[in-house]
DNA sequence: GAGTGGTCTAGACCACAAT
DNA sequence: TTGTGGTCTAGACCACTCG
């Protein structure tokens, strides 16, 4: 029986049949729009799990790009975990069960992109002088004035979480209102604060009937707790938060990549 | 005042005094090399948080190798958020109150390297026929054969974490003496199995009678509670898992970068 | 042996930040 | 204006996998 494509092998290199946009003039650079590109393939199914992308040398000429163009588009997807790279073998599109490698963030402002229609309020939005562990946490002298945030977060109008968080008094302005529509990080982020890494903990406790009365669940509850410092890029502590989840109500979910 | 060094700005490239070796003949990738040394110049001091690195052309020239290379030693430190690097100023050591970015992969096989003597008794290490929810999770038919693993990990003598396993039974062949003295995932990268991902949540939630008994907790005390799917490289699911620890002696810590 | 990715070179021009 | 990193090119050789 006679087959017409280059399907007849379980996995051939689909992507000869793609068309790329490539636009030099664009201030985007080309490695990132053929990666862009490539990923929206990989997501809409243009370019199926398990295949082959096709050498790098063939894919480079036929688009107009040099090797290391391409090698640098695709070593992003490769990161990104969509992409396995075998010596001797070949790229191949990750057949996945693994989801697209949900965006870390989502461990900062969790709920915020959950599409649970999150609701902020915010229950305290003060400045007050530093206690010794808050100061410790910043990296600041004791007394410093701080602000100290309360928020609470609710998902189809029920208490998920308390959010108390610090940061330096000398950072930024808190607008109460915006807080509660853009959240924390989004206005830290267009105070021109460029977040680098954090550090977090994540464990558990049992509810005081105070935390109990103010989510809404029973004394002696199971509660999620989370403790995270955030550094901008110069690896001055920027925020710190002790944040309290009710277990019955919310669990952190993430993917891992491993690096080789 | 005369001064000797280039140490005048407060800033200066302090790599100009260091000696790297760079073996041509290694089978170790140049680029490579230059990376790891960089790194423990930085770990051991000999640059300091906020030092200018100095420019990648005159480094690479004085290290006499191209300057791609040289970029692609920096930027896997930048990966791993050692270094961070701004157009027209230049490369700097990042201001680390970050400490080293934590091996993700101690979020897989959590306390192993926790350095508090850890140890892990296997409870129980049979095959079974796969429930419907261990099948959907390792996408395998309901009732095919998996090996099921119940570990109890101890640290100091007591009892922190109980962790349940579950694996395609065609996958390998589990040892037990081996498995409490090596751990599970190096048996699998033993056996040629080459981990890519995992998708975890984390949750909590109160201790049944049974589960406190065999931790050693008082019934209704809250736990830490796991869930993980572990892929290979081909996206195949090769590990289920639920586990539990004991919040009073165990918490998940971990570092996260922001990718720009 | 043929084909693949992994590494490396020696240039070039551009965009951005500081002065 | 000067210096930095960001991007890009057109080659080259090597190491590995597979048939």
């Amino acid at each position: 029986m006679a087959r017409t494509g280059g399907t007849t092998r379980a996995a051939t290199a689909a992507v000869d049949s793609l068309d790329f946009a490539l636009d030099r003039g664009s201030p985007v650079p080309l490695y990132y729009q053929l990666a862009q590109q490539l990923e929206a393939a990989i997501e809409h199914g243009a370019l199926a799990p398990g295949n082959l992308l096709g050498n790098e040398i063939d894919l480079s000429t036929r688009l107009g790009l040099s090797r290391p163009t391409v090698r640098q588009a695709i070593q992003s997807l490769v990161d990104k975990g969509l992409l396995v790279r075998r010596r001797g073998v070949g790229t191949q599109v990750v057949h996945s069960q693994v989801k697209r490698p949900l965006e870390l963030s989502s461990l900062y402002d969790d709920l915020e992109s959950a599409g649970q229609g999150p609701t902020t309020q915010v229950v305290r939005n003060e400045r007050e002088p530093a206690s010794p562990d808050v100061a410790a946490a910043l990296g600041i002298a004791e007394g410093s004035e701080v602000i100290v945030l309360e928020r609470l977060r609710l998902t189809h109008g029920q208490p998920v979480a308390l959010l108390c968080n610090y940061l330096p008094a000398t950072l930024l302005e808190l607008d109460s209102a915006r807080l509660e529509s853009t959240g924390l990080y989004r206005m830290m982020r267009t105070a021109g604060i460029t977040l680098h890494s954090a550090h977090q903990t994540i464990g558990a406790r049992s509810a005081t009937a105070e935390e109990a009365a103010r989510l809404d669940e029973e004394e002696g509850a199971a509660l999620l707790t989370m403790q995270r410092t955030a550094y901008d890029d110069t690896g001055r502590p920027v925020e710190y938060g002790t944040h309290i989840y009710r277990a019955s109500r919310y669990a952190f979910d993430f993917q891992l990549l491993v690096r080789p």
